[in-house]
RNA sequence: GGGAUCUUAGCUCAGCUGGGAGAGCAUCUGCCUUACAAGCAGAGGGUCAUAGGUUCGAGCCCUAUAGGUCCCACCA
């Protein structure tokens, strides 16, 4: 044994040094082979702009515990890693840049500019890939891909021409989400509603008599809260089912200031409830009122430019803001009379969820999917259970979505993303969609022909993620051995951006599903509940407490402590706690090492283990089940509360105190090689089982203890065997546990000093009981302070002032000589009495309970007969002994 | 308006298909016992939001109520 642990657990440095050691020698990586079943995940591709920050820490966190779980079982796993362009939001970074150095975007034209924006790829892109590694992600860094790589980009272009061709992708115009601020397009998706304080104001427009005059007495009321569309207004709408307005449906109106004629029409859209069950109708400024005027034949009129100031089309008010055209227009209408009221008002205002500006619905020529036949397999697929959500309930979220599903909004209007592959011609206007400019014309011939200047919303190439990825539209090797890929790892704030998009564009491309799992996490809050974020300040950066506290403590604090799919709270004290665990693991270790020092261990021959031994060995054959079970189900924070549970309270407080008698005691070679190999053998395993969770520490510790393995990230994971189970020593060593138990409570009751040793007297009736004493008297001495353990079948000899220990088997008895004070001994005798007789009775009213006796299975009833028989020797011991006493 | 989810110890949360309430932190009492004071041993602390119901049996299932959080819809 030449190397060794250094004295205190230190994080720093260690872990850069085995994430090194891992690189180099490929275990990250996977290659296709048939002879092995492979397990995959692809990552969810982090923007480019980001920074790692605690929701992707516990996002790959996840993954990297089920990858190397997976991979320590035997599957060939591959965790395929890579970026997202964030088209978006890598191209506003980019614009502040410029903004800064007193450049407009425009002024530098879409080439340069998309330089300009390779190169920020070039230079900030990779940062998050370093932090991902910090986090100690075991992903096939040699397949990293970026959604705008060549590979990706031609994927993009396969699935928009091959869509175009089905139909499935249109251009038209339709009302959409604007961002003024942004100046593009956004999705449905995309806008935020938040619930802001505004104004109701209530407008009257004039009728229009039949001789053509604008009536001066006669008025039609409703109210806005946005009264500056009225210059884009075409229509007026009240419900034909209306008993009040129905006989003015036909009617005109004059449109005040912009003097328009107005129909009324009738549309069961008006709520006749609401205000005064008037609306007027604005088809180019928003969605319902679109609606409308489609079913009407309205005509649309934009009256706004992209930066959300009035157009021409708003006379006077041309080039002012929209909310400056707001206030304008009311204080002309009030001017005329035509303003009945303002009334306080909230009301939910759709922002971008980027930027936070209010979003202004116009109606623009714009690139759709047309969702409704490529949703429905992806709908079926949960239905049916070919995917699986966890947890369950996010099937109601996700059916929400699919069930209400619009078209999609596909073009942007920026530069930075996958440019759309359509071409017009510069002739006769027609569109041509083709993966490769055409040369010329097919209409007529004309060879000058221009690209469509927009680019597609950024989700359309993650959508392809799980196969783009894997070499489509290529037919490789990768593709038909990974894919379909396993699990997928998200936050359920982008159900509806990505998973959904995800599915349907594997089955529609791939004609089956991109993963069988969707594993969904939530989000990571501070301790106060509050979401992380940067104008708020209260983010924690998992760099920093990866520095201060090590990856590992870091991640078993994102996994453990909240349900699946839950938010959770960051807590310094948890972080704490769980780096103590890592200390802990890491003295134990080294203990274990200091006592095999100079020592050659051999397997232990038949009979040589103790019952201890074959006890901590039994009770780790279940950890493993019941870890490697709860692993299956993807229950990650309990599989490792449970190897949490086995290490720190069965290995370390209680078979390593055990054991440490027999290390210390060099007469009994035999005993001592089979507590060192036991404790080694467990110990082993028990990394194993945390490798998953605590990689950097297990390694270190794994390669440490035994210099022959090369890592314990391609050691084998350990497995339930039938011949570890070791029922009979397991239930005597608790006896004997419970017996110190009782012990240490009696002595800390009474305030005897550790210093001060006592003998301990067990008297028992059952052989078995007297036989785990007898084998078991080693550990009284350093467990429980025993001078000496003498193991009884009857009371006799036994001072009548000794305290007593009653437990289900035995009966424990210290003389603590002068210092037994026998009125607070009969005080806690009678407390035990009373405890025992509340048990009795609730055993007994169960048992006496006829409809418990016939509806109850049986081995409960059997337990509970048991219970009962093992409360009923309890009490009669407790009994005997206060009579006793009370004599006394 | 529709839906999801939560309400369990002082705090933050677990509690899997119903069968005697758990953890971490905090609190109190002892211990520097030669792996670990980032530790060890012990203790206190809960009518599991409320009211009904199903059941032999409910923290868990059902219904209603109250309060909190979130998502979707968008009534102008």
């Amino acid at each position: 044994m030449g190397k060794e642990l250094s004295k205190t657990y230190d994080p720093q440095g260690m872990e850069d040094r085995i994430y090194k050691k891992w690189l180099d020698k490929k275990y990250f990586h996977a290659e296709a082979d048939e002879s092995k079943t492979p397990f995959t995940i692809v990552i969810p591709p982090p923007n480019i702009t980001g920074q790692l920050h605690m929701g992707h820490a516990l996002d790959n966190t996840m993954q990297d515990i089920l990858i190397r779980y997976k991979r320590m079982q035997g599957y060939n796993a591959l965790w395929q890693p890579g970026t997202d362009h964030a088209s978006i939001a890598t191209e506003v970074k980019i614009i502040e840049t410029l903004k800064k150095e007193g450049v407009a975007k425009e002024d530098l034209g879409r080439e340069k500019f998309l330089e300009r924006a390779w190169e920020w790829k070039k230079e900030y892109g990779g940062r998050i890939v370093e932090q991902l590694k910090k986090l100690g992600s075991s992903c096939d860094w040699e397949r990293e891909r970026f959604t705008m790589d060549e590979g990706c980009n031609k994927a993009v272009t396969e699935v928009f021409t091959k869509l175009y061709d089905k139909g499935l992708i249109y251009k038209g115009s339709r009302i959409i989400n604007w961002c003024p601020v942004c100046n593009t397009s956004i999705s449905d998706a995309e806008v935020e509603y938040e619930e802001q304080a505004g104004h109701f104001w209530h407008i009257k427009y004039p009728f229009i008599n039949e001789d053509g005059s604008v009536s001066d007495k006669d008025f039609i009321e409703f109210a806005t809260t946005r009264p500056e569309t009225m210059l884009g207004d075409t229509a007026v709408a009240v419900n034909p089912e209306d008993e009040r307005y129905k006989h003015l449906i036909g009617k005109k109106l004059m449109l005040p200031i912009v003097n328009r004629e107005l129909p009324i029409i009738g549309d069961s859209y008006v709520d006749m409830e609401f205000g005064t069950g008037v609306v007027k109708i604005t088809p180019g400024h928003d969605p319902n009122d679109f609606e409308v005027g489609v079913r009407h034949n309205l005509p649309i009129i934009n009256i706004m430019n992209d930066d959300a100031t009035i157009n021409e089309n708003g006379g006077k008010f041309c080039k002012m803001d929209r909310y400056e055209a707001r206030d304008a227009i009311v204080k002309e209408l009030d001017s005329m009379g035509l303003l009945v009221g303002i009334e306080e008002h909230v009301h939910n205002v759709g922002t971008h969820d980027r930027c936070k500006t209010t979003i202004e619905p116009m109606v623009k020529k714009q690139w759709f999917v047309k969702m409704d036949e490529l949703i429905k397999p992806a709908e079926e697929a949960v239905k049916k259970g070919d995917i699986k959500l966890i947890p369950k309930r996010m099937e109601k979220t996700y059916y929400n979505w699919t069930g209400n599903i619009r078209d999609w909004c596909i073009s942007r209007q920026l530069w930075w993303g996958h440019r759309i592959p359509a071409y017009y011609c510069d002739d006769c206007n027609e569109t041509v969609v083709a993966k490769e400019k055409p040369c010329k014309c097919p209409k007529c011939g004309g060879s000058s022909l221009t690209q469509d200047p927009d680019t597609l919303d950024t989700w359309f190439s993650s959508a392809l993620w799980p196969f783009s990825t894997l070499g489509w539209p290529e037919k490789t090797r990768d593709l038909e051995y990974f894919y379909p890929t396993d699990v997928l790892v998200t936050g359920y704030d982008i159900i509806f951006f990505w998973v959904i998009r995800m599915i349907f564009s594997g089955y529609e491309q791939m004609g089956e599903k991109p993963f069988k799992t969707v594993l969904f996490h939530g989000l990571v809050r501070d301790s106060q509940g509050r979401k992380m974020s940067k104008s708020l300040g209260n983010g924690i950066d998992p760099l920093e407490i990866i520095n201060d506290y090590g990856a590992d403590a870091l991640r078993l604090t994102l996994i453990t402590g909240n349900a699946p799919g839950n938010d959770m709270r960051f807590y310094y004290e948890r972080l704490e706690s769980n780096r103590n665990f890592a200390n802990k693991v890491w003295n134990a270790s080294r203990f274990i090492m200091m006592n095999m020092e100079g020592k050659e261990l051999y397997e232990p021959k038949a009979g040589e283990l103790l019952p201890v031994d074959k006890w901590i060995i039994s009770k780790l054959n279940n950890v493993v089940k019941e870890v490697t079970e709860n692993l299956d189900k993807f229950e990650l924070g309990i599989a490792v509360s449970k190897v949490y549970d086995f290490i720190w309270d069965e290995f370390c407080d209680w078979y390593i105190e055990m054991v440490k008698p027999r290390l210390y005691n060099t007469d009994d070679q035999i005993s001592q090689n089979a507590a060192l190999y036991t404790l080694k053998t467990v110990l082993i395993d028990a990394l194993k089982l945390l490798h998953p969770y605590m990689p950097f520490i297990t390694e270190e510790i794994f390669c440490t203890l035994q210099e022959e393995e090369e890592s314990i990230m391609i050691s084998k994971w350990p497995e339930y065997r039938e011949d570890r189970n070791y029922e009979s020593d397991e239930r005597m060593i608790e006896i004997i546990k419970e017996a110190v138990r009782g012990i240490r409570n009696v002595r800390t009751t009474m305030n005897v000093p550790l210093s001060r040793k006592a003998k301990v007297f067990v008297v028992s009736e059952n052989k078995d009981v007297l036989r785990a004493f007898e084998e078991g008297k080693l550990f009284f001495s350093s467990l429980a302070s025993a001078s000496e353990l003498i193991v009884k079948s009857d009371r006799e000899g036994i001072g009548e002032d000794a305290v007593s220990v009653v437990i289900a088997d035995a009966n424990i008895y210290i003389p603590f000589d002068e210092l037994v004070d026998i009125k607070q001994e009969i005080e806690r005798l009678k407390k035990e009495e009373s405890r025992l007789a509340g048990e009795l009775k609730r055993s007994n009213s169960m048992l006496n309970n006829e409809k418990f006796l016939s509806k109850a299975p049986k081995e409960k009833i059997l337990e509970e007969k048991e219970k009962l028989s093992k409360y009923e020797q309890m009490m009669t011991q407790v009994k005997e002994r206060l009579s006793q006493l009370t004599k006394a």
